[in-house]
DNA sequence: TTTATATATGAATATATATTCACATATTCA
DNA sequence: TGAATATGTGAATATATATTCATATATAAA
């Protein structure tokens, strides 16, 4: 790929000046990661539920309509990234944002929709 | 579904108190369709090396080290989806972003990687 | 202790999608 | 016109992942 680049087109200044000013790989493929676990329209439900209220799996999953094992999957996944946090009561398990700043990406998410 | 949540714990009030304050599953799908967009780091590369400069298909190919079809085909979605604008110069294709509206939501990302 | 219920999870399945490969298109230049 | 080059794209492939199903775990209540 690299040697076949070298006998093409290439702004060779160009792609040096933009390399340098670029965040490293490991950095822009964390961003990627964040945003593909909000690409998800039952994760955002959930993030968006839960900005309004604590729920359990239950309701969330009345909420939203769909199973509670594929809403316990999502919050699993939730849970990992440490998007969620949530408190045992008997039985029940009630989630909840673990903070606002989740929030704040959607909130922009919702603005770009809305455009 | 719903008829089996009838009988189980749910907290009726919270959830129809959560849904009238809620989007419309519309917006809230368009908003995850977008944080998809965002969620490939391919994808976030571009986006992050066109908010540096103004770049060609093949300065993209050797920047990000990958292929001028894998480039071509990501920017294509990205057309899709107005993130990218471009220009015909003879045989080259310089693309850029759309507008700086997406750099906020990656820059937004970025905060969020780094802690 | 037995039963019922709320949640979690592994495996299987179905689906989406990123990349590659081959080829098409468009433009420049000899 | 014909060759070279930059980009675009359809099909195939490989991989990721969302959901379902079956089952496990934990807690409460009978």
């Amino acid at each position: 790929m690299k040697d076949v680049c070298e006998i093409e087109y290439v702004n060779k200044e160009a792609v040096e000046e933009v390399k340098s000013k670029m965040l490293d790989d490991a950095t822009l493929l964390k961003v990627a990661e964040i945003f593909k676990i909000l690409g998800d329209s039952t994760r955002v439900k959930i993030l968006c539920a839960l900005a309004k209220r604590e729920l359990c799996v239950c309701d969330l999953s009345a909420l939203i309509n769909i199973s509670h094992s594929a809403v316990s999957h999502q919050l699993r996944i939730l849970r990992a990234y440490n998007l969620v946090k949530f408190r045992k009561e008997g039985k029940v398990v009630y989630y909840s944002l673990a903070d606002e700043h989740v929030i704040k990406l959607i909130e922009m998410g919702i603005e770009h929709a809305k455009e």
